[in-house]
DNA sequence: ATCCCCGGCTAACCCGCGTTAGTCGATTCG
DNA sequence: CGAATCGACTAACGCGGGTTAGCCGGGGAT
């Protein structure tokens, strides 16, 4: 580079600009009255700070202050890009406390993941929000315990942290109430593997709903799929193909609903007024895209992230239990295919 | 917390367990041979180190150095999920020499950008990778040219930054291609915006490959359409309904393309067999979920990632010259659709 | 006139670590 | 046998800045 790399401008060189001592300085720039200075002083020094473009140094800073002012975010951010929202909520917070977030991505594997923390850590980061792609239990390597943690969509399975997880029981309530209003009483259910909470937990809001309006939920009307366009293809065309087939179907996912969309047009049949569909995620490319655009409940990340930042700062502060759980209420979009 | 925070490890702790000086301490733990020391002393200070869970201080490490290692990557992150694999591209090629990205996100907001930009700066980061969700002009804040700076899918208009940019000529020439390969003459092209560099390169390619074919590009057969699904499906529909329909559509994006297969679709015509689909930017959930399955030019974000660092660590070296641009290949992923 | 207080400011220490310029005892060389 | 060398190690400074203790001069109270 021909521009020689310019000289960093420090306190001290504000003081001398100044004509005061670096102590002064360093009580004007960070507004600290325990120490009374004159007004006029206080006009020099930021007159002299602005002149030279005096920029605090963050790494002295916390090293002086024993803080860093950073948390440590988590996450397998590159395999689904729609956790994104998480780090924007947490974000937001964290700026709220003026506190930063320092991201660290992991690709679901460990000695990747337990490199990320370490770095986190030797950070200093006053604590570390893990955050996960799918609502799962997840086991923390134990250095994550060196400092606060808290979880995001995903929870320890021996309870030993703070999380916050998506209410997926209530967004199945949600989803069947909904279609339930729309005068539906013959609701298909394409569910996701049965092992994982979420389809657990809305395949028993789906089947609470349906018992309380006086439906006894029938078991052909439910297929868990594979979690895919192709699964959501197939498992619709059983139940289209049902002799007494659904009228609205419950789509466990935007993708499942996806190719659910293909079989129900394939057979001539429309969208909502032949067969309501509607799905749960609410991945915008696929929802706001689909023709016409999918209802569907929404996985509420970035609320999820801006929570877990609260929780942590909780539980930094000595305010929160060791295992408390936020459940996040998951709302519904309406759109046009109910 | 019941738990106390526990006191930081220090080398001066280390030093005191193993029975040496902090100094000796630092050389150990740094593996630098300039002074030497026994084989003995280093055994005794690195099981002293593991033995009390030592772990560097990032800050006084910085600080002492005059050296960061970080880079900052500002991204408009959240409103392009896509875009998060420019993050872990950059992100693995920086772990390669031992640097670490910084992420802030801006919302596409000039304060935000500056604000977060001025934080990165306080974090005295070495250079920064200023990273666009589409591929545009883009006009930075001041404070970027007081350190190294990189542009990623996007460029300066003065040409004062390197840049890392998409092959939008490269690419639309093979899709193109590909589709005369499979023995279509009559193409449609289905276009975005045509103000934006995506446009234009994809076009010019498109043009310049009908030519080389012998074939005269024919007006009626592009159309600019609005680049979403919908702007597919009508700009297909209108393509279709022409009087001598193309037997191939060439989509600028895969929202698009979305569309275009519902009004292929709808008119009773097979995917491939009777119109085959090409689409553009490679978004995953869509093109692999489509039915069938989406053949699409992929915008290589993740390598326009690697390759920013790259151009970052360079420019940092002195070894690039101010304003050299990087163009980088845009791959075809074949799927189903053609 | 003396004492005290108070407003305004600074010297000096510390944070944890990298690094230079040594110190010190043992060995080798002349 | 004294000097030079060498291996093994450490004292001490500096990085930039937060913070405590204390200095200094002047005005009010006694």
């Amino acid at each position: 580079m021909s521009k020689t790399t310019r000289k960093q401008i420090t306190m001290k060189d504000v003081a001398l600009r100044a004509g005061v001592s670096r102590t002064a300085v360093s009580f004007v720039l960070n507004d600290r009255h325990s120490v009374t200075l004159s007004e006029e002083t206080r006009d020099r020094v930021l007159a002299a700070a602005s002149a030279l473009g005096y920029r605090r140094n963050a790494s002295a800073r916390a090293l002086a202050q024993q803080r860093s002012d950073w948390y440590g975010l988590v996450t397998e951010i590159v395999t689904a890009p729609f956790a994104v929202n998480v780090i924007k909520g947490a974000q937001d917070r964290a700026l709220v406390d003026e506190k930063y977030l320092l991201i660290a991505s992991t690709e679901s594997d460990p000695a990747v993941e337990q490199a990320a923390i370490e770095r986190l850590l030797e950070q200093r980061v006053e604590g570390i929000i893990y955050a996960a792609t799918w609502h799962r239990a997840v086991t923390l390597p134990e250095i994550a315990r060196e400092v606060p943690t808290v979880l995001v969509n995903c929870f320890d399975a021996e309870g030993r942290f703070p999380a916050v997880v998506p209410d997926e029981h209530a967004g199945g309530r949600r989803a069947t109430e909904r279609l339930l209003a729309a005068g539906h009483r013959r609701i298909g259910l394409i569910n996701l593997d049965p092992a994982i909470p979420a389809a657990v937990g809305r395949r028993l809001g789906y089947h609470e709903v349906l018992r309380e309006a006086g439906i006894t939920p029938d078991e052909n009307l439910e297929i868990p799929g594979h979690a895919t366009a192709h699964g959501g293809y197939d498992a619709a065309s059983a139940l289209l193909d049902l002799a007494d087939p659904p009228t609205a179907i419950f789509c466990a996912n935007d993708r499942m609903a996806m190719g659910a969309y293909d079989a129900i047009k394939e057979r001539g049949l429309r969208i909502p007024h032949d067969v309501a569909v509607i799905g749960f995620d609410n991945q915008e490319l696929i929802a706001e895209y689909l023709r016409p655009a999918l209802t569907t409940v929404a996985l509420p990340f970035e609320q999820m992230g801006a929570l877990g930042v609260d929780l942590l700062a909780a539980t930094i502060a000595g305010e929160s239990t060791a295992t408390e759980t936020v459940t996040v209420d998951c709302p519904l979009l309406e759109r046009v295919s109910v």
